[in-house]
DNA sequence: CTCTATGTTTAATT
DNA sequence: GAATTAAACATAGA
């Protein structure tokens, strides 16, 4: 599920269901999702306290209760959340539930995670990997010569340097190709080799594209992600090997890049 | 059996 | 130090 519009789907459902409501149990169904860190420490921080806010931050949530506690859920790669009764039978691949009551009235908020691969973190302060998060695009925008500053300082891949959190905080591997073909630049180009004309397509491409999956997944189900997914809604993601949508007569390449697929079409995205 | 998958961290190598 | 690459985590589906 997730990347940066996918969490924002994920913070507003949190934020439908917990603000003001009370946690009045923990439970969890894989210890591994909390990385070490003990259930009967995470039940004396969080049982009993009240929901304040959730706020999102890249591919990072932060959930925060009333006595300063905060709770932050990365989704991994499989992470979503969903709310049942609370009497309602555990689901498959559920982790993770918080039994929260507004009142007499109950209900669960529940974390499912296949993989295992996102993590839960309980503290009192922002944690490092919240606060070394770079500016986040739909939050703080992308300023334009931070980030210039930050691509040219190294000579990484393009692709590979938008995936790094500390530059733009969100963007991963679905939205990096989604962003590059907008901004007609090759996935491979080096950093310290790019245009200013680039620099503003990219950025342009990465806030045009976020906002197309934001719009994607606003009120509804994820569809093209889940079990009955519909239609690939993507440009280029996932269309390796098929004709370019833009020039229509070019096959789109599919290559490793940083160690993640990536597709392109090398006739409109120019490699500098 | 093989390969792939929205993410991140860590180890090994150059 | 930086850059690069591979492996690791765990599980399913094609």
């Amino acid at each position: 599920m997730p990347e940066l519009p996918e969490v924002e789907f994920a913070r507003r459902q949190l934020d439908a269901w917990m603000p003001k409501k009370k946690i009045v149990a923990i439970e969890v169904f894989d210890e591994r999702i909390l990385r070490g860190a003990s259930v009967k420490s995470i039940e004396r921080a969080l049982v009993g306290d009240k929901v304040l806010d959730v706020a999102r931050r890249g591919k990072w949530l932060r959930i925060t209760f009333d006595h300063e506690t905060k709770l932050f859920s990365h989704l991994g790669m499989s992470g979503h959340w969903i709310e049942r009764t609370a009497d309602a039978p555990a689901e498959r691949f559920e982790r993770v539930r918080l039994t929260v009551a507004h009142g007499r009235k109950k209900s669960s908020v529940r974390y499912l995670d296949m993989r295992l691969f996102g993590r839960f973190v309980v503290a009192q302060e922002d944690i490092p990997e919240w606060s070394a998060l770079g500016p986040d695009p739909i939050l703080d925008g992308i300023d334009p010569a931070a980030f210039a500053k930050a691509l040219r300082s190294r000579k990484r891949t393009v692709k590979e340097a938008l995936l790094d959190q500390s530059i733009l905080a969100g963007v991963g591997n679905i939205y990096v190709t989604e962003a590059l073909f907008r901004a007609r630049v090759d996935p491979r180009s080096r950093t310290n080799t790019l245009t200013d004309a680039q620099l503003k397509a990219i950025a342009k491409g990465v806030d045009a594209s976020l906002r197309a999956g934001i719009a994607l997944t606003a009120g509804e189900e994820l569809v093209y992600l889940s079990e009955e997914r519909g239609a690939n809604p993507f440009e280029i993601y996932g269309r390796g090997g098929k004709s370019c949508p833009r020039c229509k007569k070019t096959v789109l390449s599919r290559i490793v890049l940083g160690g993640r697929t990536t597709v392109f079409c090398p006739h409109c995205q120019h490699l500098t």
